[in-house]
DNA sequence: GTCTAAACGAGACGGTACGTCGTGTCTTCGG
DNA sequence: CCGAAGACACGACGTACCGTCTCGTTTAGAC
């Protein structure tokens, strides 16, 4: 271990002035502007040449993809003194106010559709953003059917989707607003189907 | 008799056969490419002149729509006789069959991508697709406060959307399959948490 | 002789504001823009429709010429009581301010250029235009041949062109102005070459 | 010798093969049809793309009038030693049998066409093509007051359009042929005028 | 201190699609 | 038969991004 991790390869060095740049004109432009940013924008904002983004990424929605990541990369903790029902209830709240508050929102919105065109993209976001939530929220729901919160043989996949599901769907469609309590109304619903008396 | 709906306009008449020749034609290509048509190549296919397209049309996805909507019309009949519950994962299970089974899946899935930076896109979406399942579910949802099937006080819009999402969500995202039962578990938390004992 | 000369067809006949309205706006536009008039624009200034533009006129430059000597049909006098010289002179005199000051050098100029890829037109310009003020020149010029005042074996043709060319010349390359003695030094130049002493 | 006359800009430096196959390609397209070539046919035929061609010129008569520079670069050569009156009767029979025996004459009068609807077309015509042969013939005119071959007073810039223009006269309104002894008129006609006895 | 290899900037280039303009023709109805 | 209204195919336009390429320049660390 007393290596230095760091291994230092000989040449230039990766400037970290310019990746920042980089990332913080590809989420500014997908704001400013009602479409994804484009290659030539990014590096005409960033003050970059073409050539070192066509280095780095692959494409105009992975360079947005990393850079929501930079911004919002909010560290999921796992509470376990919570009750169930409070984690859960208190993650998609955080997620209904990251997506309507801040810039995530429509960030999000702009690379799901780039997702349905670039199978890179999608997956980056499946292993990025969607799995580690999903996850968090099927910690909680095994831990509520180990100590007997959560009915017994409750479906907890389909109930992972059934919490976050709406909140995506009205960001997607905008049918409707995120409204304050919606998390706890989504809450409540799904707490009537499987929670115990 | 007077009647004579078809009211005579000067001038010459526009040729239903390109129409449809154009419409079948968007439908075919984003079933065969995995990606939306533009507009050279609806044109191109349907042996029909770029100035047409954008006579009628204001852009690609707003062809697909029409297009889409011309095939795959299954006119929604609002059954009054079946239980509520019955009623509503029916429509939730038609919904799974006709995004899962035919191309309608994937055609909803770009054109939900493009109306994120067209907005003309996105209302038309919402008032010929989304809105209309919607205002059905409502209507059976309201028709069991009636009836007393479901449990008065009931947040009905949430509820609505509460049995779409999710299947919407697997669409979008791709996480996790649409299997055959999706809609009959779905209807099953949901019911668990609005039904009348 | 008796016979009425208007031959009386049957049928609706043709209007003759809407051909005049055609002439004037084709002029009207050709001076406005520095372009070519297109039937379109015709059309629309006129308050025509497209097809009957194209029932009477081949093409615009057609409709543009017609207007052209419409508006400006200055008859040609054969005044043979002028000396010669004087004549001739004053013959270009009249074109080089007709060229400088009215309309139709900017006409004329946009004219030829059509006529360069449409035979139609510089037939029809060669007959409306050209061949009549050279047969004009000619026609003096043989005068002069036989009252003496012009020298024998003197090649009108050549005189002809020498007379109107410098004026066209500059019309056409705009590399000098049309001055107010232009035809007059024109004069003393060839007269000079062909007047007896 | 530090004179290194090529300086090395930073960037991929312009092909010299892709701008001489456009020039090249535009001044075969204009003479194998009767017609000023479009953009499109240029990049075809030359193998670029038309991006390429509008990066560097504005508009296809742009491309032809350098094309054509580049083919038909007959240089201008001073000769003093010759009388004047041969000095510029020779010019004006070169010009004759260029536009008569090449395909200059056809080029040159597209161009002309070209020229009287684009500002910047005309002005690179009179700088690359008109002007260069004007001064040529006014300096052997100043040559001829200077040595009292032409009379004095004479009128150098009118008999400097006299000489030419009659050719260009007969070239853009074909109104009688190129013949072979042209030239040879056009000078003694003007000579007579102008020379001392 | 040089050497070296990567990062970086500048810009040319071939493509694809865009949305528009003008042309000329055709089709239908009304005066 | 004249004329209006409008659909339509075609060809060219000029632009926007794309992704790739060829150069030359900069710069940190290794030797």
């Amino acid at each position: 271990m007393s290596s230095n991790s760091r291994t230092p390869r000989p040449g230039r060095p990766r400037s970290q002035e310019r990746r920042l740049a980089v990332l913080r004109a590809a989420a500014d432009l997908a704001l400013e502007d009602a479409a994804l940013p484009t290659m030539d924008a990014i590096a005409a904002r960033a003050g970059v040449s073409r050539t070192t983004l066509y280095k780095w990424w692959p494409s105009a929605p992975a360079v947005l993809l990393e850079g929501l990541l930079e911004h919002f990369h909010e560290s999921i903790e796992f509470d376990d003194t919570l009750p169930v029902r409070d984690a859960l209830t208190g993650q998609v709240d955080a997620l209904v106010h990251l997506l309507r508050d801040t810039a995530a929102g429509t960030l999000l919105r702009r690379l799901m559709a780039a997702s349905s065109s670039d199978r890179a993209v999608a997956e980056a976001m499946l292993d990025t953003w969607l799995h580690p939530r999903r996850e968090h929220a099927l910690h909680h729901l095994r831990r509520g059917l180990a100590d007997g919160s959560v009915r017994a043989g409750t479906d907890v996949e389909l109930v992972a989707d059934a919490l976050f599901a709406p909140v995506y769907h009205r960001l997607v469609w905008a049918h409707a607003p995120l409204e304050d309590d919606l998390a706890a109304r989504i809450g409540a619903l799904v707490w009537a189907g499987i929670g115990t008396p």
